[in-house]
RNA sequence: GGGCGCUUAGCUCAGUUGGUUAGAGCACUUCGUUUACACCGAAGGGGUCGGGGGUUCGAGUCCCUCAGCGCCCA
């Protein structure tokens, strides 16, 4: 266990013991709560799975929640492994791609999200290789067919494993319609693709240098080959040349020099002019090759001579290419070299490289092996050493399909998210390499092609073998066997089809005709070419249409300090886990939140615990309004409410947020949006609105029923908005609200009356605004914030009721109706409370200006006059500087360039600076 | 070698089209048994936004440059 987890350990463990505690202290409490039907705390654990099954049973997770002529909106899951286990990746696609699903359901979109799970080949092979091993067998053993057969087993035993866990995080796709790439729908579609691509020439089998993975036993592409920098060795040695003499070379692999064709230096290079042409002998075998001139060779680097090996190296290749050397190979697939090795055959790779470093040694060839960083090619899967080696295997010429993919997203029709990815996009597919498509495996889609009498040059391309052998037959007569080429595909071939395979393409389903091309494409930017590129060159190549018009990529999760999450490192935070801990709306929101679109994440389990909070905090507003329900009666209802300047005010905000939370929305900020809303919640509405709501709701009558009328309308708002990002705690709360309004039968709902559930109301409007009782309201907050704050400074005992005396200016009235308020919130005795146009201050009292508004707080007995001197001349001196300031500022251009809207906030900012100014030294001097 | 991202309070991060002496969560200090919530509330301390230069009336926010860290491609 790690000091992490220790640490986190003992602070769960405190936490627990102080909740304890306060069970105790609770219980004496009990008899005073109110009664409600709500439990104190929201509890996560008793409502996500029955939420969950709730919503599925009621069938909306499908499109057709909708009516047949919604606009849909579309976006197929990127499949998780069948056998994979959940980790934090899959937690951040599904919070993002349900939150966009969500949201689109609640804007009446007819909202589909398809699920699925991925063969992934090597990786499945791989676990169920392992089970064999611990049996003692091995799939060799027991043939392709038994092999088959166990895949398939282990894919039934754990294939739902990865589904269940996504449904855990509130995943609504439309389980109907899950798919998986090996299913017959989809093994269907990608026999379609080859045979297509094949008909079109864009798909070729050929003798080629591929990556291959001596312990996988198959080539890999290019992009499964991750390159690591190693410490390693240059080797300097002397290559003999015929007739006499050495030339020097470097390679960081010896054991290659024995395939060498040919010794290669720069034309240039006037060290070695004299070697062009003659011939060099490889070391230990003596095989003779010649010296070439190739303008690849770097003069500077090593000894500025290069050994070429077409058979081992890629740019060995090419140039091998160029001079038409003859291609050497000396590796057998295993890795241990063959006969073209001479004595050295049946040697494994390393060990080859030292036996013939020290027998050159010996004979006095090697000259020195430096220190030097190599960048090694590794198998993104399992981390061995790759060997480029040739050998035959299908491509797909890829470059008409990029330029196509290059092409849509220039013409705008596919959008990347955010748009610095279109970078990284062009320089991709400019540069783009033929795609090895074939895998040595056995698990995934048998490649649909056939040899006729086991010629590899007879080959037939046809969706099955009995298409296959009409075909041959036509072609090479009655009297042939035909037999399936061994490989399989790369998975990669399969996903790439995802988006219209999924929707039952090639057939013309209503599916298909309904829902593609889909909307958004959203998943890790690690994996832009290995999957979204392929998918709409595909969707180009084969639909004639995008597969989606918005690429959404979202960053890696990394652990609070940054550092990637790793099993080895022991970093590992398991969603589950924290879900379990914590609850699945904090882990979405903490993922949805913490971040910007595009960038990685480090996940702060402070902050899930935040939001655990918050959503409690949800929960407990709620409850405050159902219990305050029988404050009013239907009687009291009105169909034209008398808004107080509070109300207003909050529904003001409440309009504001929703105003622009949907702009971020809309423009895939997703974290932004979902801050500003938290913020307002819990800010504006609950430390603010709900205090305010206890005054209003104590005058009863139509006050009381406006007030309630009020809260339920921006808590019911906030909860729309807040569905997507956490859909359970918004659920089960939005249910309880509905429950509670109906049976208090006051005639207070939504304008469209109660929905069966939050999952499918209606996503909120912009409502109203009253921007001069919100400013006014404003004012009033900064009024209660500086009694507060004087309160706290004079030590004034936090329970007692104080008198004020208060000089309002035009704000009389307006402060007037709010003198229970005020009252209320600063803790002043109403009934003391004075208000008036102008005031003289009382002795022994503190004074507060907020610029027009002056408040004086008499504290007999408290106010040590030294003390609020040198208070009143701090500030003073603080609103001097500020003055000077903004009227330096306004005597600047800036009055004239700016906005007038922006210079007249300024000019307001100095009246009131100057107000107070004025106020506080009249005071000080009177003191 | 090319490209991209990051560098803002002790820690983890926000800061939407540049608007005028910067925000949140956690941590910290003081206080609080007000009938929604201690998974809480009130008050408070703490940063001049990596360095330098520029554009602008005005820059954390745009441009150039340097440095450090990270990622991708070659």
């Amino acid at each position: 266990m790690t000091t992490t987890n220790l640490s986190n350990q003992r602070i769960l463990l405190a936490k627990k013991i102080r909740y304890l505690l306060q069970f105790v202290v609770a219980i004496e409490k009990w008899k005073e709560t109110p009664m409600t039907d709500m439990p104190k705390a929201y509890d996560f654990s008793s409502t996500e799975e029955r939420l969950y099954q709730w919503w599925q049973e009621n069938g909306w997770f499908k499109p057709e929640a909708r009516p047949a002529d919604a606009k849909p909106f579309v976006i197929s899951i990127p499949p998780p492994n069948v056998t994979g286990e959940l980790h934090m990746g899959h937690a951040m696609f599904v919070a993002l791609e349900d939150l966009m699903i969500r949201r689109a359901r609640m804007q009446g979109r007819a909202a589909l999200w398809v699920p699925g799970t991925d063969h992934a080949g090597i990786a499945t092979q791989l676990q169920v290789e392992k089970l064999l091993r611990s049996e003692g067998s091995s799939r060799q053993e027991i043939g392709r067919e038994a092999f088959l057969e166990r895949t398939w087993a282990w894919k039934q035993k754990y294939g739902g494993h990865i589904t269940n866990q996504l449904r855990r995080l509130g995943a609504s796709c439309d389980w109907d319609r899950e798919r998986f790439t090996l299913d017959d729908g989809l093994s269907e579609a990608v026999k379609e693709a080859f045979v297509r691509l094949y008909r079109m020439g864009l798909i070729y089998r050929a003798e080629y240098l591929v990556n291959w993975s001596p312990g996988l036993q198959t080539a890999v592409s290019d992009l499964e080959v991750e390159y690591s920098e190693e410490q390693g060795f240059m080797y300097h040695f002397n290559y003999p040349v015929k007739g006499g003499g050495f030339l020097p070379v470097a390679t960081t692999r010896p054991e290659t020099i024995l395939g060498d064709t040919a010794v290669a230096v720069h034309p240039d290079d006037a060290r070695y002019t004299d070697f062009v042409g003659k011939t060099a002998l490889v070391p230990m075998l003596n095989r003779e090759i010649p010296i070439i001139a190739d303008a690849y060779v770097d003069m500077s680097f090593g000894t500025g001579a290069l050994k070429i090996t077409p058979g081992h190296d890629p740019n060995d290749f090419e140039i091998g290419q160029r001079h038409g050397l003859a291609i050497l190979n000396i590796m057998n697939k295993d890795a241990t070299l063959n006969d073209n090795a001479g004595d050295y055959a049946g040697l494994e790779r390393f060990e080859a490289r030292k036996k013939l470093w020290a027998d050159m040694q010996a004979a006095g060839m090697t000259i020195e092996a430096k220190p030097h960083t190599l960048n090694v090619p590794r198998s993104q899967r399992g981390g061995e050493v790759i060997e480029p080696l040739v050998s035959r295997q299908w491509f797909v010429n890829v470059e008409p399909a990029a330029k196509m993919g290059l092409d849509a997203v220039h013409r705008g029709r596919v959008r990347i998210v955010p748009e610095r990815f279109v970078k990284v996009w062009d320089n991709w597919l400019e540069n783009i390499k033929p795609w090895c498509i074939s895998r040595q495996l056995w698990w995934g889609h048998r490649i649909p092609a056939w040899y006729v009498n086991d010629d590899p040059e007879k080959v037939i391309v046809a969706h099955s073998e009995a298409e296959a052998l009409a075909q041959a037959q036509e072609k090479y007569g009655d009297n042939i066997t035909l037999t399936q080429d061994p490989d399989v595909l790369d998975t990669w071939f399969s996903s790439g089809l995802w988006p219209f395979s999924t929707l039952g393409w090639p057939e013309n389903t209503p599916d298909l005709q309904r829902f593609y091309p889909t909307d958004v494409m959203e998943t890790g930017y690690d994996i832009l070419f290995f999957w979204v590129a392929r998918m709409v060159m595909s969707g180009l190549l084969f639909t004639n249409d995008i597969p989606f018009h918005t690429v959404y990529l979202h960053g890696l999760v990394r652990d609070e300090h940054g550092r990637k999450m790793s099993k080895s490192y022991g970093n590992v935070t398991d969603p589950l886990e924290v879900m379990g801990e914590l609850g699945t709306d904090a882990l979405r929101f903490t993922l949805l939140t913490s971040g910007t679109p595009g960038n990685d994440l480090n996940l702060a389990l402070s902050k899930v615990e935040s939001n655990r909070n918050f959503a409690n905090k949800i929960w407990n507003t709620a409850r405050f309004i159902t219990a305050n329900l029988d404050k009013a009666t239907k009687a009291d209802a009105t169909s034209s409410p008398d808004y107080t300047a509070a109300d207003q005010w909050i529904l003001t905000r409440l309009s504001d947020v929703t105003e622009t939370a949907d702009r971020l929305l809309d423009g895939y900020n997703f974290g932004e949006a979902g801050r500003q809303v938290y913020d307002f919640l819990w800010g504006d509405f609950a430390d603010w609105y709900v205090e305010l709501a206890k005054v209003q709701l104590r005058d009863g009558g139509p006050r009381a029923w406006t007030t309630l009328s009020v809260l339920r309308q921006v808590l019911d708002n906030c909860l729309r908005l807040l569905h997507p990002y956490i859909p359970y705690v918004t659920e089960e709360t939005w249910q309880q609200l509905k429950q509670a309004f109906a049976a208090a039968e006051l005639g207070i709902a939504p304008a469209e009356g109660w929905a069966e559930a939050l999952i499918i109301a209606d996503w909120p409007a912009v409502g109203q605004k009253y921007p001069a009782a919100t400013a006014d309201f404003e004012r009033l907050r900064e009024l209660v914030r500086a009694i507060r704050a004087a309160r706290a400074e004079n030590g004034v005992e936090p329970g007692k009721w104080i008198t004020a005396v208060l000089a309002t200016g035009d704000k009389t009235a307006f402060i007037n109706s709010q003198k229970p308020i005020l009252a209320a919130l600063a803790r002043l005795s109403e009934a003391e409370l004075v208000v008036a146009e102008t005031a003289v201050a009382p002795d022994q009292s503190i004074t507060l200006s907020l610029g027009e508004i002056t408040a004086y707080l008499p504290l007999a007995g408290m106010v040590d006059l030294d003390k609020e001197r040198e208070r009143l001349s701090k500030e003073l001196a603080d609103l001097e500087q500020q003055i000077k300031r903004i009227s330096g500022l306004l005597n600047s251009p800036f009055a004239q360039k700016a906005p007038e809207a922006v210079v007249q906030k300024e000019r307001d900012k100095l009246a009131d600076l100057q107000a107070s100014q004025a106020e506080l030294s009249e005071r000080l001097a009177s003191l």
